[in-house]
DNA sequence: CAGTGGTCTAGACCACAAG
DNA sequence: TTGTGGTCTAGACCACTGA
């Protein structure tokens, strides 16, 4: 492992530990240098990450204050899977594979994925329950030629851990869009909806590998009320 | 200005000017060196906060490439407030100030905003109406002792541009929260809403300064179907 | 004033991608 | 093999904070 992840991954030990309490200040980076016999940048480079995760607040002429993050609800934000979302709240949840077949992007679907046209792509339709109940309706375009040898099984548990953890793809960003829609026939189908419901929660992804190219489009329909999405956002500065 | 300033910025200019062009490689780092008399921890520097905005993707053993931004929509993401917004896709806007008065947190605002029981505030109410339809309604709570002196006419035009630029606090991060929530009677009232419609997206910020201090809590509820939000977001390394 | 984080330099070795 | 970005070092000067 490389140093300043171990240093990164043993300060935020000592503040989940309260080693390092809330609105503490962090050793200066000096004296880090000296705890962890490591370069400065090295250092600057593990509180960098901090801030950025939002664990600490960096304050010139002063230090590294720990964020009260404890008073916050949630992991934090992020391209975020809807099993490890599960897994972190700790719901029981199943998966049901509505559709699972490969297709070939025409010229309609091109312009909605970004995938050029031709490209052979697998098309899976999913719907999510917790408690028994179809909160969730997603449909993936994923390009074919990244992952060929997929299965109906692989979708049904997680489509990320499959990529990432047994194909080693490396996921690099993606562009959300939230918006909220006219529910359709398929969620009226699909989900356990409210009659008197009228909308659906959108929210619609590119997903990009390392070489910057589209890799999936996903479309995930949410019941109204069963929808939460956090933030931890830093102001840019311009 | 900053070394990394200047070079974030020409480079960020030549992306504009398509000196360099989406999918190409940028120059490597060595080659920047040459090109901006630095050094490479001072390239590195630069490229670092391009690729956290989105413009350009980092590959080992390869080089820089642009990314295909203007393929997406919109800016991109973050912390960004409604005249900013606005501006940005050259809606005419007003906003109109319902409540503008100076109260103090009782025990029950005080675990809504997560200020101190006592702390004086501006307790603030506006709609905003776009093309003369009022789709949002904000609700916000800023720390009196920041800014005694602001007016109304301050907040009618932007509460972010007057903290920001007439008096010069830096606003450091927010935690966002966005759910789908019952219209109200207060929304009912100010908002100019669908009879047919149950629901409004209700965003909810804690928003923080440099030293990791609460200063203002807002809540937004926007009609559902003006409501859009986007994000730009790295995945996150476990 | 002393100590902090922010910027910058010049060098080094490594793992990785592509020809 | 060559060149790339990723990591790391040891040093320097600056602007800012708080006592």
């Amino acid at each position: 492992m490389k140093k300043y992840e171990m240093i990164l991954q043993d300060l935020e030990e000592k503040i989940k530990n309260k080693t390092y309490q809330e609105n503490d200040l962090l050793p200066s980076e000096n004296e880090l240098v000296k705890i962890y016999d490591a370069s400065r940048a090295t250092i600057r480079q593990a509180l960098k990450i901090m801030e950025e995760k939002g664990l600490i607040q960096k304050q010139k002429g002063r230090g590294s204050v720990v964020i009260a993050s404890s008073k916050l609800n949630f992991p934090i934000s992020g391209l975020t899977s809807y099993r490890e979302l599960q897994d972190s709240l700790g719901f029981k949840s199943e998966t049901e594979v509505i559709k699972f077949e490969k297709i070939t992007v025409d010229s309609e679907l091109a312009a909605l994925t970004l995938l050029e046209i031709g490209t052979p792509v697998w098309y899976i339709i999913r719907t999510r329950k917790i408690d028994g109940e179809a909160v969730v309706l997603d449909t993936d375009f994923v390009k074919y030629d990244i992952c060929p040898d997929m299965t109906k099984d692989d979708v049904a548990y997680s489509l990320y851990d499959y990529l990432e953890k047994q194909l080693k793809i490396e996921i690099s960003f993606a562009q959300k869009e939230i918006t909220i829609d006219f529910i359709n026939n398929e969620d009226r189908e699909q989900l356990d909806l409210n009659p008197l419901d009228r909308h659906i929660v959108s929210v619609k992804s590119h997903v990009f590998l390392n070489d910057a190219s589209v890799f999936q489009y996903t479309e995930s329909r949410h019941q109204v009320d069963k929808f939460q999405f956090t933030e931890f956002a830093r102001r840019q500065k311009r």
